[in-house]
DNA sequence: TGACATACATATAGTGACATGATATATTTA
DNA sequence: TAAATATATCATGTCACTATATGTATGTCA
């Protein structure tokens, strides 16, 4: 069966993440499974691409990140929060893949 | 504008340049200007980046370069010709393609 | 005549996203 | 008790792509 490589899929890891922190925050491991739920399982994101995704676009000020603790269980967690600039960002990035989508087209049978 | 990224289309440059040599050899120079009028523009893609492209899809043995001279004009171009694997290449590019956009688009609003 | 554009290509050095694989701890399930 | 799940982090490597420079030959415009 075809797979998604990486090469295929790498632009669009920020944009999925960013998606997915659109109406709540969440967390490395949470947004993982998501991913996988979201797409059928044909895209399994790895775990330290995922990292340093958020490291990335934390750096770049598209997400914020928190400790909280997981449930009132004491144990701390890492959440992320979409920022405003996160959604401008990927506002322009769901535009850039309405132009992808038609140009990669032209060129597909 | 929206521009498209190379990261985003970094993925699709091997399916873009096979694509138009499915019909016939061509070369560098020609391939760059067919890339740019088909895509409307939207995409330019660098020089360095197509001749890269050849090499390492020579070295994949999804293409066969040749020299041969230029409309009888005496100079020698370098012309590329697709191979059976890389028709093959080109068709699971399109297959992975499919999946992909089914997969982005659950992330894009 | 001289400058600039187009056609055609190669070389070198650097960047950055992603891969591989290791390490770690706590809880749940078989 | 062993294995799977939940939840990360870090070091090192790969590789496509970028930036920039260099080169020749021909055509065009002022």
């Amino acid at each position: 069966m075809t797979e998604i490589s990486s090469d295929v899929i790498r632009g669009y890891n920020d944009t999925m993440i960013l998606y997915l922190l659109l109406n709540e925050p969440s967390y490395g491991y949470e947004i993982s499974k998501q991913i996988k739920v979201l797409s059928e399982s044909k895209y399994i994101i790895k775990e330290t691409t995922l990292y340093s995704a958020f490291s990335r676009m934390e750096k770049n000020g598209y997400v914020e990140s928190y400790s909280q603790e997981a449930d009132g269980s004491g144990k701390k967690r890492t959440y992320y929060r979409i920022t405003d600039d996160g959604k401008k960002y990927y506002n322009e990035k769901c535009e850039e893949w309405a132009l992808t989508k038609e140009v990669v087209e032209k060129f597909i049978d």
